[in-house]
DNA sequence: AGTCTACTCTGTACGACATACACGATAGCT
DNA sequence: AGCTATCGTGTATGTCGTACAGAGTAGACT
């Protein structure tokens, strides 16, 4: 039996019922949807353990009687952050994934703060391991086994992450990149002049076609599915195959 | 015409040839390698200003001659640990992408630091653009248009994130991550521990059929190639559908 | 009831960090 | 020779995470 991680013991409510001492003031739930709050208005970087206590009205030195570190309270708020996950319905396999798939982008995408937080870490907390489990339901009956049910599912989360990223930071979000460029067309600008075409061929070809140039439909939906549809495929056939 | 941005330019050595004052004791690529090299033996957290400075010795202050911030100094990073992209010899497209992704994952794993800088950015510079180029060359004689071909590419980028950071939590890196778990082993009992079959009907049954218990073979190569295979699947069966 | 003591929140303090600013030194330019 | 753009330094500021010690609180124990 392992001995739960701080963390973990406390998304999973483990805490034992305080006994003695005053009540508490607060509980793990308002400070996380405080400091949410906070991230969804200000971004990530507003969120400090002094931002996040005054916003509950305490001294900051009081969240660390429910978070042992600032980097516990991220991982509590990329956890609570999760809505639960869609109704199978009566969806097939391919369907149910390519609406759980849209809809964790679309999370990331409605809490841009996600993605700089590091998903780095398996999945802990009971929301995202219901997503984890319902994904896995959808596929319990296609004759997959374990481990292959448990990669599809990670090649979809990791598609929803990394197309997420991408769309926002090239996207309307209005936010600069890194680099300081705006946007798809700025990119595509940036790109054009300083691209040699003879060590990029390709690359400087596909520039003088002009893919990003006109940057309406850029990364639109059906880049989404694209990438979706590659994925669902490769595990349609790897079905047929292991039914044979 | 648009204004490169300031990394950009001192990525691609725009910089204009200095005229007057004190010749320059450094150079951006000094400083960067020696920013990577603390990265590569202490981590990415022991790479602040100060001691990036103190690595090349000189002070602090100094290195905002090169570099307009921090941030810029870490996108620069970024672009500086890529080794050139593989040659093409005589692969199929298919067999190319292969190694190709399985290179760039096998980058982020040998430096974990990578994971932990922001991919939000497209690539800007010359190394990460280099290896665009290639895959979209090698998918050039395919029939896919340009828009599928840059998707492609982008999925399959992203698929070496994402298997190459849940390879690295998990794995054999010996890094804790968030939460404070060793490694899959550990990761299974704590979900064994706490999931309650009723509301997570498919994760524990898998995890009662042992999945993650023996952790031997976990995480191997052959995950990685499983997803991989699940994307070039797609990727073929797109080729042969757009052929007709 | 009175005492103990675990637990709450507060205030202060420290060390690290990114970076703004002003200064003296340097070396090409006129 | 003198001007001035540029370089490296030293100092300073504000922010941050969090260690620590203390005062008040309320259940547990006698």
């Amino acid at each position: 039996m392992a001995e739960l991680p701080p963390v973990v013991a406390r998304m999973w409510d483990r805490e034992p019922t305080t006994r003695r001492g005053p009540r508490p003031r607060l509980d793990l739930a308002t400070i996380t949807m405080a400091a949410i709050e906070i991230a969804d208005t200000e971004g990530l970087a507003a969120v400090s353990m002094s931002n996040v206590a005054a916003q509950v009205g305490v001294a900051p030195m009081a969240l660390y009687r429910y978070v042992g570190s600032k980097d516990e309270l991220l991982t509590v708020m990329a956890e609570s952050a999760v809505p639960p996950p869609p109704e199978r319905g009566n969806l097939s396999w391919r369907a149910y994934l390519a609406t759980w798939t849209r809809l964790n982008r679309d999370l990331l995408l409605s809490r841009p703060w996600l993605l700089d937080l590091r998903q780095s870490t398996p999945p802990m907390g009971p929301r995202r391991l219901l997503w984890l489990d319902r994904a896995l339901d959808a596929l319990s009956g296609t004759g997959l086994d374990d481990g292959e049910k448990f990669n599809a599912a990670t090649a979809l989360t990791g598609y929803a992450l990394t197309n997420a990223t991408l769309t926002h930071s090239l996207g309307a979000g209005g936010e600069k990149f890194a680099a300081g460029a705006k946007g798809a067309t700025e990119y595509g600008e940036i790109l054009a002049e300083v691209l040699d075409p003879a060590t990029y061929p390709a690359l400087s070809a596909m520039m003088n076609s002009g893919l990003l140039r006109d940057s309406t439909g850029w990364m639109e939906d059906a880049d989404f599915r694209f990438g979706l549809d590659l994925l669902l495929d490769g595990i349609e056939a790897l079905i047929a195959r292991s039914a044979r």
